[in-house]
Order: C-alpha cells, then sequence, then structure tokens
RNA sequence: GCCCCCGUAGCCCAAUGGCAGAGGCAAGCCCCUUAAAAGGGCUGUGGUGUGGGUUCGAGUCCCACCGGGGGCACCA
C-alpha cells in the first residue's frame, strides 16, 4: 500500500539527521563542481504553489548532478529585509524581526518536508547583521570608486509606501511593490551608478546569449536602451554659453524649425524671456500636477509654452523659437531637443498644434507631413540641406557629424535609457546607509572597522511611515561623532534598496559564515558562476539587471574572476488557478500545505513537474495531483514486487531481452530529455517504463527476472530526482541501503539501443501504401530496391517512377 | 502603434522537414470482485487557428490574417 504520509514521516526525520546534500568544500575532492541556485524566497507567510513549483523544478536539476556525480551546491537562504515585515511589526506592535524569523522557520520547515535536496549548512538570512555588514562594506568600496553618490532631482515616490522607488520599481507608473500611483519628488537621493557599466551589460549579454531566455536579455536590452546619434550645439540669443541636444537624426539638422526645452528643467527658467516668465510658471505648475501616468500617455494632447527667445542653427544659422514642454523628459539626453517636424512625429504633433513650420528635408516619396500630419521617420534622399543634399539617410549622418567636429559644433554621441540606480529608502527594515553627515567633512563612510551599522531598536509605531525614515526618529543612534573631526555629526537615516541584499548572496553562499569580508574569494572562484540559476521573469531588469551589475564591479575589484554571475537561467511559470492568478480577492487560491496534505509531496511535486514545460503557467484547475498519487503508487508496486521476487546485486544480462531494451532506451531518452529541461517528457518516459515493467510482472517473465529488477531499480534512480520519498522507499523495498539520491545516474548499454528491425514506411506520392521491416542498417539503395519490389506500391505506379526519395531506414517516398 | 512567443483530440500536452499521438486527465467498454472501491486491460476520424507559398514531403520553414499571452511605447 503507497501511503504518502507514511513515507514522509519514515524518511524525513533520517534525510534531517546528516544534511545529505552538503557541498564538499575538501580540495581532495576532484569531481567536477556544479552550481545550482534558486531565487530565495523572501519570508512572507508559509511556503505557496509558486515556491512549489519553483523549488521542484530546481530540484530535479539538482537531484539531476548529485545522480551524475557531481560536487553540487545547492544553498537556500532568506531574502528578509523589506516592507512587509515593518507593515506586520507596526499592525502587530512588534518588532519585525519577529515577523520575518517567525516566517522564516515555518518555511525552513516547508521545504525539509518539501524535500528540496538544499545544503541546510549554507542557510543565510540578509536581515542578519553579519549579512548586512557586507552590504555596508560593499557600498563603502562602491563609495570609494565613485559609484555610489548623492545627488538632488526628480525621483519617483510611492505615496502608499512612503518611499522613494528607482526607475526599475516603477511599472507603468505604479509601485511595483504595492501597486499605488508614484508621483514626483524633488529629493536628494542615493545612488549606484550603473550607467556607468550600460555598454557592458549590454555586450556582454552575447556570453550568456545561449544559457539565457531571449525575452529577459531582450527587456534588458529594451530597458538599457542605448542609441546612437550626434550632440548638437545650439546658441540661444541672450545667453553666453550654447545649449547642447542630443538627437539621433543628425541628417535632418537643417529641418529642426524649432526647439524644445523640457518643461521642469532648469533651463527653462534660466532662458525664458521676462515677458514669459508668468506663462512659463503657470505652465511649470500644471505639468507638476500631472501624474506619470497622464504624463506618459502618448494619447495625450501635445501642451507647451513659447519662453519669448530663439535658438541658432548651428549648420543653416536659421533663428528658430525656443518652447518649453513636457513631451521632452528632463532626465534624458540634455534635456533639450532640436524639434524636426516634417520626421519626427512628436514634433509634428506639437509644430501643428502651435501652427509651427514643417519643413521637409528627407524626400521619402510620401506625402508630405506638413498636409498630411503623418510624419516621414523612415529612409531617402536629403534636400534642402546644403551639402547634404543628395545623400541616403545613413549618409548624411557621417557627414554632418564630420561638418559638426570641423566646427566644433557638435560631434557623435551615444545615449541611454538606463538611469542610475535609486538605492535608498525611506523605511527602517533594510540596511543603513554607512554614511555620517559631518558639518565640517561633509559625507563621511563609517570605517570600516565600525561595521556594521546596526538598526537601532524600533518596533510597533515607531515604525509608521512619515515620508522620511523611521531613523531619524531614534536621536541616540543618528547623532555620533564625525570619523574624520570628531565633531558633532549624524549618521544618514536611510536605508538600502533590498535589491542590494539580492546582487551578491550567491556569492556568499560560498561560504556564509565568512567574516574577513562579504565572501570567500578563494571558494568563489571554485564554485562560481553559477551553473543553473531558476526563478521567475518578474526580476528581469530588477534583480538580474542589478546582480549582473554588481558581478561586474566586484570583477573590476579583483573579487570575482566572472563578469556574468548566471550561466543558464531558466524562468519557470506560474501556478494559476481557472485561467487566473490566485488572489485573496478572487478566492480562487489553492494552498501548498493543503495539498500536500491531501496528496503527499512526492504527488504535488510530480504535477508541478509532469503539468508541462517548465516555462509554461500550470493551471492548477487542468492537472490531477489525484492522478500523480495514482501513478506513484503504481510505480511503488513495481518496486515493492520487483525486491520481494529477487534479490540485490545480481548481473541483469540474462534478464528477458525485451524489457531491458525498454529500461535502456528510457535511461538514453530520460537522460537527453533532463539535459534539455524536458522534464515533463522525461517524467512521461518514466510513466511508460513503469508500464513495460508491470506488463513484465503480470503478462511476462514474472517479477523475479532480473530485467524486472532492473527496470525498478532504474525508475528508483529516476523518480527519485521528482518524488524523492517513494523512491527512496522503493529502494529500500529493492534491498538497497538509503540514499537513492546517491545512487548514481544509470548508464544506457548502446548494445540493448539497437534495435533489430525497424518499419520503413514506403509513400507514393506523399501517401503511405506499404510497410516493411528492414535491418536498421540497410542502405538506401537496398531500401529502394525493396521498396519498389512491394505489390502493394506496384499497384500505385504506372510504369517508372520520376522520382525516388529514400531517407533510410525509415522512409521511401516515389514520385510516379 | 511597434516587437517577441504561442495556437495539435473535450482538457493538459508529445512529435531531428518524413506514418499526426509518446504520456496524462476526462469519457466509454472489458477483466477481477457477491457488490463497490482499489487494481489490471482495451478504446483516439482532430488532420495540427485561417488562407497562401516553398518542398518529393510542412504541425514543423516563409508570407498574410485571426485568436491568446508577454514586452516596449512621448527616451529625441
Amino acid at each position: 500500500m503507497y501511503d504518502p504520509q507514511a513515507l514522509q514521516a519514515k524518511w524525513l526525520p533520517r534525510w534531517e539527521e546528516s544534511n545529505p546534500f552538503a557541498a564538499v568544500e575538501d580540495a581532495a575532492d576532484t569531481r567536477p563542481r556544479k552550481y545550482m541556485l534558486d531565487m530565495f524566497p523572501y519570508p512572507s507567510g508559509d511556503l505557496h504553489m509558486g515556491h512549489g513549483e519553483v523549488f521542484a523544478i530546481g530540484d530535479v536539476v539538482a537531484r539531476y548532478w548529485f545522480q551524475k556525480g557531481y560536487n553540487v551546491l545547492h544553498p537556500i537562504g532568506w531574502d528578509s529585509f523589506g516592507l512587509p515585515a515593518e507593515n506586520a511589526a507596526i499592525k502587530r506592535n512588534a518588532h519585525p524581526a519577529e515577523w520575518t524569523y517567525a516566517n522564516i522557520e515555518t518555511q525552513a520547515n516547508s521545504f525539509k518536508r518539501y524535500a528540496i535536496s538544499f545544503d541546510w549548512s549554507r542557510r543565510l538570512h540578509t536581515s542578519d547583521p553579519e549579512y548586512y555588514h557586507w552590504n555596508q562594506w560593499l557600498f563603502t568600496r562602491f563609495y570609494e570608486r565613485g559609484l555610489a553618490y548623492r545627488k538632488g532631482g526628480l525621483v519617483n515616490w510611492c505615496p502608499q509606501d512612503q518611499t522613494v522607488l528607482a526607475n526599475e520599481q516603477v511599472v507603468a507608473g505604479k509601485c511595483e511593490r504595492c501597486g499605488a500611483d508614484v508621483v514626483r519628488r524633488e529629493l536628494t537621493q542615493w545612488y549606484f551608478k550603473i550607467t556607468d557599466y550600460a555598454d557592458r551589460l549590454l555586450d556582454d549579454m552575447a556570453r550568456i546569449q545561449d544559457g539565457w531566455p531571449e525575452r529577459i536579455l531582450t527587456m534588458q536590452r529594451n530597458w538599457i536602451g542605448r542609441s546612437t546619434g550626434a550632440d548638437v550645439r545650439f546658441e540661444i540669443e541672450g545667453r553666453d554659453e550654447p545649449v547642447t541636444v542630443y538627437t539621433t537624426r543628425p541628417d535632418t539638422l537643417y529641418g529642426a524649425t524649432f526647439f524644445v526645452v523640457a518643461a521642469d528643467a532648469p533651463l527653462a527658467e534660466e532662458i525664458v524671456a521676462p515677458e514669459q516668465a508668468e506663462a512659463l510658471a503657470a505652465y511649470r505648475a500644471e505639468v507638476a500636477k500631472l501624474s506619470d501616468i497622464e504624463r506618459l500617455s502618448t494619447e495625450k494632447e501635445k501642451t507647451g509654452v513659447f519662453l519669448g527667445i530663439h535658438a541658432v542653427n548651428p549648420v543653416s544659422g536659421e533663428r528658430i523659437p525656443v518652447w518649453a514642454a513636457d513631451y521632452v523628459l528632463s532626465d534624458y539626453g540634455h534635456g533639450a531637443i532640436m524639434a524636426v517636424p516634417a520626421h519626427d512625429q512628436r514634433d509634428l504633433d506639437f509644430a501643428r498644434k502651435f501652427g509651427l513650420p514643417v519643413k521637409v528635408v528627407v524626400h521619402t516619396g510620401l506625402a508630405d507631413p506638413g498636409e498630411t500630419g503623418v510624419a516621414t521617420p523612415g529612409e531617402g534622399t536629403l534636400v534642402n540641406s546644403g551639402p547634404l543634399d543628395g545623400l541616403t539617410k545613413a549618409e548624411a549622418i557621417g557627414k554632418i557629424i564630420e561638418v559638426l567636429e570641423e566646427r566644433g559644433t557638435g560631434r557623435a554621441a551615444v545615449n541611454y535609457r538606463l538611469r542610475d540606480w535609486l538605492l535608498s529608502r525611506q523605511r527602517f527594515w533594510g540596511t543603513p546607509i554607512p554614511i555620517i553627515h559631518c558639518v565640517d567633512c561633509g559625507e563621511v563612510p563609517v570605517p570600516d572597522d565600525q561595521l556594521p551599522v546596526t538598526l537601532p531598536d524600533l518596533r510597533g509605531a515607531d515604525l509608521k511611515p512619515k515620508g522620511v525614515s523611521p531613523l531619524a526618529a531614534a536621536t541616540d543612534w543618528v547623532n555620533v561623532s564625525c570619523p574624520k573631526c570628531g565633531g558633532p555629526a549624524q549618521r544618514d537615516t536611510d536605508t538600502m534598496d533590498t535589491f542590494v541584499d539580492s546582487s551578491w548572496y550567491f556569492l556568499r553562499y560560498c561560504d556564509p559564515d565568512y567574516t574577513d569580508g562579504p565572501f570567500d574569494v578563494e571558494k568563489v572562484r571554485k564554485w562560481g558562476p553559477i551553473d543553473q540559476y531558476v526563478g521567475g521573469v518578474e526580476h528581469a531588469v530588477l534583480h538580474l539587471l542589478y546582480a549582473r551589475f554588481f558581478t561586474k564591479v566586484l570583477h573590476d575589484m579583483g573579487m570575482v574572476d566572472f563578469v556574468e554571475p548566471f550561466e543558464r537561467l531558466l524562468n519557470q511559470g506560474q501556478v494559476i488557478n481557472h485561467g487566473k492568478a490566485m488572489s485573496k480577492t478572487l478566492g480562487n487560491g489553492v494552498d501548498l500545505g493543503q495539498q500536500i496534505d491531501n496528496y503527499g509531496v512526492d504527488a504535488v511535486r510530480l504535477t508541478m513537474i509532469f503539468a508541462g514545460p517548465p516555462e509554461d503557467d500550470i493551471d492548477w484547475a487542468d492537472v490531477s495531483p489525484a492522478a500523480s498519487q495514482k501513478f506513484l503508487a503504481r510505480a511503488f508496486r513495481v518496486m515493492t514486487e520487483a525486491g520481494a521476487a529477487s534479490a540485490p546485486g545480481t548481473g541483469f544480462s540474462g534478464g528477458d531481452v525485451e524489457l531491458r531494451k525498454v529500461t535502456h532506451r528510457t535511461i538514453d531518452e530520460v537522460t537527453r530529455l533532463v539535459d534539455g529541461h524536458r522534464f515533463n517528457v522525461a517524467v512521461a518516459r518514466m510513466m511508460e517504463l513503469t508500464s513495460a515493467a508491470r506488463k513484465a510482472i503480470d503478462a511476462g517473465p514474472g517479477a523475479a527476472d532480473p530485467a524486472v529488477r532492473e527496470a525498478a531499480e532504474t525508475l528508483a534512480v529516476m523518480l527519485s530526482l521528482v518524488a524523492p520519498y517513494v523512491a527512496e522507499e522503493g529502494w529500500e523495498r529493492l534491498g538497497h541501503a538509503p540514499s537513492v539520491a546517491k545512487a548514481g545516474w544509470p548508464q544506457a548499454d548502446p548494445a540493448l539501443l539497437v534495435q533489430e528491425s525497424v518499419t520503413a514506411v514506403v509513400q507514393v506520392a506523399g501517401k503511405v501504401r506499404d510497410r516493411l521491416e528492414v535491418s536498421p542498417d540497410i542502405s538506401e539503395a537496398d531500401l529502394e530496391a525493396l521498396a519498389l519490389e512491394s505489390e502493394k506500391v506496384r499497384a500505385y505506379l504506372d510504369g517508372a517512377p520520376r522520382k525516388v526519395i529514400v531517407r533510410a531506414p525509415k522512409l521511401v517516398n516515389i514520385v510516379p
């Protein structure tokens, strides 16, 4: 009788005794190493169905590598800083740590029951001072290298969470975490200079092209948004310094009929003519009222205000009016543009709204944009452009850059959509920024020997968001003496974005108790980079971009010898229910613990794996854990009956050849399928092997045949990747000592893979007319001859065929 | 609006350009059983969203369209 709960009760305590999946650091261990990593969980209560899927998938890979004899590092930890803990603490008048660490314990126990092959000795929590110490250490190193800096400017502010956000954390104008509408605020904040690494983040994608899903790379490419063009300097009448604009279409310079400055840029206020100052102020006030969503809407009518002054086209000498508008962004390029309405739709919309001239400078063969209202941004021949006339777009771009450089009024330029990573947060449950502000010395990093700067003991109402960090209220903590001059000074009261924590945690797993630095450089050299990373697609431009950035900086610091942290990435799908994401409001949630109680760990894991390709969503309404349980019971009976009928250790060579062939074909296929991450198909093959063994027991050579034992043992080992409990019990019933997880991956015997005969299909004009049993190594000529002799085939032929295509040994197609 | 991915049986899903069906769910039938459950077995006419094309041969490659999902979307 297959009783999953009894198997769990039996085996879980035994596995817990020995940390069986510990990675081996011993230098004498020469086995090749593999590093398998699942994105670490946030401890928001117990594990849910999504965890159930991602960790089941990752565990197939890890357990497969264990079976193959690799020295495998498969660690687990918790991403345990973050807002939910803080909100829970406010609600319960408690400390965020209480909620956090209680949830971590719950999840850890659930992971153990779920039988994921972690090395439990490497567990880490990012909210431990022993961990965030090194966030601070790394911050200081970044600061020293000019990669962490503070600046004022417009930032994204989430009114719900009462903190600023990085650009990556604003999705369609809403807070990525809570969904509130994000507003813009003028604030001084800390940034990481990720833009310095924009080119490398783009160019190094070539190294991981084959291991990452294409769409993630595309999303990162779009996010970084590299474009090439030129910087062009325009004189502004009445201003000493020229103003530079960035354009991707310098070839259209002669078509610039007006000039636009971002309404919120300081430049607009500076250059506005006195008689237009009031109009500008009114316009700016109006723009400031708009939410990001409204401002970014492409449907929105163009708005703007004339600044009462003119700019001078550096090549044509033409005077063009200067406007301020909100369709020009202050933080991209130089916050100002030359407007070429004929060849840019946005400029054209603006020109038509305000009656500005439209001048065609690229002849594209399309109707005049000034009349149609449709800009012509495509290829063409330059006209009305002095020295550029007659050139193609590409030629003109090259030529005009030459001209601009000669005259000293411009040059080729590259621009990025990527902005620096805003890392400070006005919240409590995170890593304090290790900076002290001194009136005399300015920003002073906390000396390394005074790290970590630990969080003060705040709880409950102290943590209520009030727009500034709760740390500011802890005056005893804030007021310190300056490390440089000893004078009175204050600690920085912001904490770090929790994405800092997750940007390097995979390095610390190599030695989570290391005290001489964030990670043991030597051990990372041995384990890194990660061979397989598994996690959700939601981190495409968040965690995955930041971790790549950190790795490159650490590489430049000489601390890691690779430039990409994750060689292969697998994005699992979501677990949904009845076509929709599970949610409280829909009431369609499925509880992982409940599923396990009902069907057992093995059946739940098997259901996750068998449902479909790992990157596809699983609709829980479409799959059947009960059926999985049934299959496991079937497999269990085969293992039990084989175990009872024969003893381990006897040779298989005398066993039933037909069953042996099935077994070895299964080994061959499952090996390839697991290598290719085709786990659902691999399970189907295991099901077939189970059926073949069942048949052999009931209606073939019987349970005592060595081939039955071979099939059952093979099944136990393969099943251990997905259903560790039943595999372990089956292995024991087959007379082996635990653990099946280390039994070793079976090898297919090539002699048993060859077929004595195969069925060759003979087609006439593409239709199957006969089948021939032939040797698998039949020659093309022999097969063709055989096919042409066939009576069935000849019935469809009159005279000699026009053409015969032979694909020995499987197919002949005769064209009459 | 632009870009990417996916449409195979009632459902989930297989199928190096070569017989459309491996596996599972559901359904139906049979065996076992006093009966039921459990167990064992059997049953696949949808021609691969639609229309073209390439090819001896297309689910697979190309084009267009339809449907679903995702990404980007005033970034000059």
